[in-house]
DNA sequence: ACCAATTACTACACAGGTGTAGGAAACATG
DNA sequence: CATGTTTCCTACACCTGTGTAGTAATTGGT
């Protein structure tokens, strides 16, 4: 009551917000991306909205909207770009062509580069990895589709070897769901616990599993 | 306008309501506690709201809150009784008194116990498998608490069945961690396509992996 | 230094959820 | 059948998020 000046009724006057610096479209585009997958990552997806987004990356709802449809459009977009990220390192990890004269040493090799994928880049992986029923279902469907593709892949990779050391002791496919369940858990206490466990203790353990199997 | 009767401005009157059965407080809170587990499995904790559970049971709002404080008291009270299920069946699924005479048969049998336990009662099991960060905090870190402590049985097992071979050739805690990620994922398998794989796949799967490790 | 285009902000109407006060119906009991 | 108690409903005020119109500031080109 006692403080400013002139005039009489309004309290305070609202101060007008200062503005954001102004930026062209598609870099807007990539910061609110950016902004998304921050709040993804340290509030999980049920925190998302276009309000929080705007938010997190200091500009107004309005801002958001010039560059998004709507939440549908600005997650489906970042969906593609993540998933092209994590696609690619995945590729990356993967042998190119695999030396099947030392198979223990190509799975163990192969372990430790996807983890190291994992811990080099946890703001991609993480919404992938701990993920699971709250996210949209747009996002779910394509994750799930990416992995039952990877799936297929090494159902494949585990014929192979059972093959190559004989008939098929194992069923492969369910085989290769046990696979990728403790490549997705590892990847899970990663994230949530990067020192808990050191890289060669996960790597033995992948390996010793997959050499019983063949 | 052509329509019914007397009344000459209201639109309709807006019939009230016709009651639902009257109820005395107890049980009124197990309709609405299966209300909201019928929410979960059908829509996921994202799904739950005050609103929401009131209409799933056919009641108001201000019914729910005469019997619970607010929604964090309605889900714990609800994670108390499904913690309660499903720790019981899980107790009846592991064996009493392991019989070390025949480790395989052991494994085998207590993979199929705890598959049957899952088929026979996916309401109780699903959102604590298909569940992840979505869910509120309260559910988290309690369903987290109850796996660390099966996690540690389990590594006190392997422990005991590497023991019993000679020295410890593999890392008990990674591969308990490796084999619980396993009993999840194939407990997911379950709970979204039942018929996809026969108990006796994934028996046999589970037996092989820790044959393999003994 | 000005002007026009671009970009950001304020303000609004609307939708859905929370929590509560107060009235209305059903039920038990005499 | 009258009455008190229990249980349920309606109606409201409030909060948070959506999406949009209209206005104000910034900035690059001349």
């Amino acid at each position: 009551m006692t403080a400013s000046a002139s005039a009489a009724a309004k309290p305070a006057k609202a101060a007008r917000r200062p503005y954001a610096a102004r930026v062209p479209a598609d870099v807007r585009r990539a910061q609110l991306h950016d902004a998304a997958l921050r709040i993804i990552v340290r509030d999980g997806y049920d925190a998302i909205s276009i309000d929080a987004i705007a938010r997190e990356a200091g500009v107004t709802r309005p801002v958001v909207y010039g560059v998004f449809e709507d939440l549908r459009d600005l997650l489906g977009t970042l969906l593609d770009r993540q998933q092209e990220r994590a696609l690619a390192q995945l590729a990356e990890a993967l042998p190119p062509e695999p030396d099947l004269s030392d198979p223990d040493q190509l799975v163990a090799d192969t372990a430790r580069r996807m983890i190291e994928t994992v811990r080099a880049d946890p703001m991609t992986w993480q919404p992938i990895l701990l993920a699971a029923s709250s996210m949209p279902e747009q996002a779910r469907s394509r994750i799930d589709a990416d992995r039952e593709n990877f799936l297929t892949q090494v159902t494949g990779l585990i014929e192979l070897g059972l093959a190559l050391r004989g008939g098929p002791v194992l069923d492969a496919e369910v085989a290769a769901h046990a696979i990728l369940a403790i490549l997705e858990h590892f990847g899970r206490l990663l994230l949530t616990d990067p020192d808990r466990f050191e890289t060669e203790r996960l790597v033995a353990t992948i390996a010793g599993v997959l050499t019983a199997l063949r």
